[in-house]
DNA sequence: GTCTATACTGAGATAGAC
DNA sequence: GTCTATCTCAGTATAGAC
């Protein structure tokens, strides 16, 4: 037979991308893939650990990408600033071609940002990269504070986690049928639009 | 004894804000309520309509206020519009009012949110109040396309989500230690940008 | 109407034979 | 490397005591 740790892989991508992660158990990984129960603990150690390698095998390219493409970016620029559009969509066309390449890997994952696992995940596979975001949206904002820098960027990520998720709290709305890749210059129009906005004035109490 | 009901949902809101919804099982529930297991089942019915209740009593007071300050906003304007920045307030700060009377409030809705527990309870809970805001915001917006309107809104909703829970993937960031109510200036900055930018172009294709 | 005791099913994890 | 058997703990269901 072929490898069975790459049957195992493939599969429960597959049945976490329909199924969510959550409610995918690894009794119906084994039964789709054919194989023992033991193997995914042999050969992963645990449920969670095997999601980390689904992850980091179909991560990894998608980041070379956005680093490349900022390299490149902050090149061009030389000593000054890139645009903060530039910077966004350095971030974000990479998933967007990942995700012609394989039409499961934005809802896969969409569905673990929606299990709220992101939080995790993203120290362990996205830290070189979002370090490398925030020093350049950073340096194309120079004028907020630092704390008002600080929860832009937090509003960004959950922007970013609902949009690669299908889910949407207003079923009224037609989002239309666009493909991630078309999502994304409204993405950035709207993100772009709050990074720029001015200074949050302090408010004084407004009850009346 | 007291009540019985009223001990399961205070020691599971409690719970659940320490812990999150899927680390929290009955069994803790009720050795920490000094209950019998079978007890919640006779009460609710589930773990999930458990859930249910407590969000009931916990978030209908803030949609209560929610509405009435909405009815006041459109009652002054007239026959206008009002404010993308006011109907963004008046969503948000009777959640931040709430936060100041219990603490535990705001991370609760945010543990949940980050669970991926929301789109189910948005549609049992906030139904009327997210109807009420659609259409507030709509009237405000009138230039948008319908798609691009559908897809600013879904924008905000995941950036509420991040914002109520307190994890960020950006381990580096000082959010500082504000609490939820000192958050909604600069959510309301960064939202009202958002909405108010002009509509994205359609874009031709950029790869070189 | 309320609550207790107990049992059932399915989950992830693990030890040890082969 | 692989598989069987088993462990613990989860949510759920029900019979029956008060």
């Amino acid at each position: 037979m072929i490898d069975t740790k790459q049957k195992i892989l493939d599969t429960a991508e597959r049945l976490i991308a329909d199924q969510g992660y959550a409610a995918t158990s690894l009794r119906h990984i084994i039964a789709e893939a054919g194989v023992n129960l033991a193997a995914i603990h042999y050969h992963f150690g645990s449920k969670e650990e095997l999601l980390d390698e689904i992850i980091l095998r179909k991560a990894d390219p998608v980041n070379r990408q956005r680093l490349a493409r900022l390299d490149k970016l902050e090149h061009e620029a030389g000593a000054g600033p890139v645009a903060v559009e530039k910077v966004l969509e350095a971030f974000l066309k990479p998933m967007a071609e990942a995700a012609d390449r394989n039409r499961s890997f934005v809802p896969f994952m969409g569905r673990l940002m929606a299990e709220g696992l992101l939080p995790v995940l993203a120290k362990r596979h996205f830290q070189v990269v979002t370090a490398r975001v925030l020093a350049a949206l950073r340096k194309a904002l120079p004028d907020l504070s630092d704390e008002e820098f600080a929860w832009r960027m937090h509003f960004m990520s959950g922007t970013l986690a609902y949009t690669m998720s299908g889910t949407t709290h207003f079923p009224n709305l037609d989002l239309g049928e666009g493909d991630f890749r078309g999502r994304i210059g409204r993405l950035v129009t709207f993100l772009s639009a709050g990074f720029r906005a001015p200074a949050t004035v302090a408010e004084k109490s407004e009850e009346k």
